[in-house]
DNA sequence: CACGGAAAAACTGTCAACAGTTTTTGCGTG
DNA sequence: CACGCAAAAACTGTTGACAGTTTTTCCGTG
């Protein structure tokens, strides 16, 4: 299955993001001339999907110019959520000054279609969308763009959290459908500094989850954790 | 005088960066050909430096794949505030954590060149450089990366301030000093709440002080209000 | 069998050229 | 003089090729 679609409709000119879309292990090297025939196009565009991904965070560049496919820890994990919850609290705040009834019905929609999952990879498919109709609600264009920046690492890290543990359990779920069905409440209610912090402890909240789930070995070593998309 | 080398070392790989250091009218147009023959190199890294400088939001791209110098309105340093105002205080709360004497000379060092100041160009560049040293001191790699991706664009608004007030009243570099000096005393508490309230308060502060420039005409129309670069 | 170095292969950065579009120019017409 | 249309110019996306490096392979030697 393919997670490049969401948050945008753009039709990716010349196959631009789909080249690393494909299963491929963690820290692997990418090298442009492999790429460019695998996709049937000439190295132009591969060095400028390369730097896309780049700056989605899925390849890294050495000092050399070599790329790989990125390799994520736990402490990436830890890392990311930090500008995960400062964007999310900040769009929070912004949104609870603008939120309408649309608005309601979009998150209402996401949630009801959460209740309704049987699997783990869903529910955090539809959590990722919530967060994201929120942030397009706040309307602050580049807190978009830059909340799009950490789009794809948040979709890795939860598909290796998935990978780990599909199933899901009634409890997960109740719990899930609850926080969020609260956070819509607190952006109803119109209080910005409560939205603010309600998405900070929403959004941190995950971070001492996941452990729960086994994927977070420890708190800081830099071993690898998954594989690439899939 | 160029303000692209601060923040970083890197030798600008195919004076990659250096496409749009010139002086550039706001919302003109840029095409490779052009550029291409003006830096004395192929369209390749011309490209190459337009996606980056796209990146940094220096440049925008129409849907054609045309591309003009970026136009930035009052609104628009409105919605990079919000970025700003996030991403610092997220990185104050961090700081406060692991400050040290190293960082505190840095500072103060900094802060000592700003006392000294004579140009509102100055004190800005060394304010700015003094919220960098902060970032960078959180040792978080993607609240860095995030930072510097909208670091160019202050730098530019900064840009726009000067132009429109280059002298420097004592009133207004006591104030400035002041409160980074409060900043550093809050960072050194180790208190991680007060320092993220506190950096918020100080960055957010600039959005209420830039009007007094005479630089925002009003808040919200798309007016452009700077000449790219200088 | 391990090690070192030279040859070979592969890779990145850059360039000039081509095809398809879009924009501009300039002329003819109402 | 304004308008519209057609020719011309300019531009983007993409391609294949070349030069300089880095990495890998492989053979000879201790």
């Amino acid at each position: 299955m393919n997670r490049f679609e969401p948050l945008g409709e753009e039709i990716d000119p010349g196959g631009v993001a789909s080249v690393v879309t494909g299963t491929r292990p963690a820290g692997s090297k990418l090298s442009e001339p492999s790429l460019a025939v695998e996709q049937g196009v000439s190295r132009g565009p591969v060095r400028e999907a390369l730097r896309q991904l780049e700056r989605e965070g899925l390849v890294v560049f050495d000092a050399v110019g070599r790329s790989r496919v990125v390799t994520m820890s736990a402490a990436d994990f830890a890392d990311i959520s930090i500008v995960r919850v400062a964007l999310e609290s900040a769009a929070a705040a912004h949104v609870a000054a603008c939120f309408d009834d649309r608005l309601r019905r979009t998150l209402e929609r996401n949630i009801a279609k959460m209740k309704a999952s049987r699997t783990l990879t869903d529910v955090s498919r539809l959590d990722l969308a919530f967060h994201d109709a929120v942030m397009e609600a706040s309307g602050r264009r580049r807190l978009i763009t830059t909340w799009r920046s950490i789009h794809s690492q948040l979709e890795l890290w939860l598909g290796a959290l998935h990978r780990a543990r599909e199933a899901i359990t009634a409890d997960v779920l109740e719990e899930t459908v609850h926080s969020h069905r609260a956070l819509v409440e607190v952006l109803a209610s119109g209080d910005a500094a409560r939205a603010r912090e309600a998405a900070a402890e929403h959004a941190g909240g995950l971070v001492r989850w996941a452990p729960l789930h086994g994927v977070m070995p420890d708190g800081t070593t830099g071993s690898p954790v998954f594989v690439a998309r899939s």
